[in-house]
DNA sequence: CACCATTTTGATAACGGTTCTCATTTGTCC
DNA sequence: GGACAAATGAGAACCGTTATCAAAATGGTG
């Protein structure tokens, strides 16, 4: 038998709206029946992001914030009232970041890029 | 007399290149002769990062970092290496970003984009 | 199934950065 | 100097995260 942690994970962010947090990820699990550590779930989200199954952001407290992502490589527009995100990718910034870099000397460039603010819903 | 925090805290970040801990900003405060408590480092970080003389990210564990700004609105490039920072800024990303959260329904954005790498001494 | 080796799990302790508390110190004004 | 307000900082408290390690689950093997 498979382990049986992962799916558990994954039906947990089925359940989210947006990022949500370890805890809120766990209280999730345990509502839908499945009985599971805050241990356990620390543990699958440190694989799960090493794996880049799933994007880690930080809130501004430094709290860490989870989603599970489909896509290989995008970014996150998020309401910062009910949560809402939208991924978007753009192939303009990539150059645009790759072009900076270089004209600066810098090599193996990583980028962290996210977007905050209302959703129409919420604006009005 | 006005307060003195203020003062000791620009100082510290005179001495120190790149991005800093509270507690690395206390360290050389300290060793720079002005006597000041832990606590009155954050408390003063917090009041320069809310009237936005200060920038702070957070690294991957989650630990605020600061760093003492000279323009108005601007992104950073920094190894990871050896903690070069070098400020960036491009009316292109900035318009970028209106684009995208305009299409998507989105006010108010806010944004944080920041660069991770190697500096040409450092991949060299 | 019985046995044992390996892996996974999770309750709890430990850790570390940040914030809070509040007594003491410092500043301000008369 | 005296009275009142503001700033300071040592230490406690807080809280998200990670480390521990014993118990439980798993999976061969005979
Ligand atoms: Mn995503
Ligand atoms: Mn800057
Ligand atoms: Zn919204
Ligand atoms: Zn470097």
């Amino acid at each position: 038998m498979a382990h049986k942690t992962r799916p558990v994970i994954l039906r947990a962010f089925r359940g989210i709206d947006g990022f949500a947090s370890a805890r809120e990820l766990h209280a999730q699990a345990v509502g839908n029946g499945d009985a599971l550590g805050l241990a356990t779930v620390y543990r699958e989200l440190r694989r799960m992001v090493s794996e880049e199954i799933v994007d880690v952001v930080h809130d501004l407290d430094g709290e860490a914030r989870y989603r599970h992502c489909d896509e290989a490589h995008h970014h996150h527009l998020v309401c910062e009232r009910c949560g809402l995100t939208r991924e978007i990718a753009g192939e303009e910034i990539e150059t645009w970041i790759i072009g900076v870099a270089q004209s600066a000397g810098f090599h193996q460039i990583r980028h962290t890029i996210e977007l905050v603010g209302l959703c129409s819903t919420c604006a009005s």
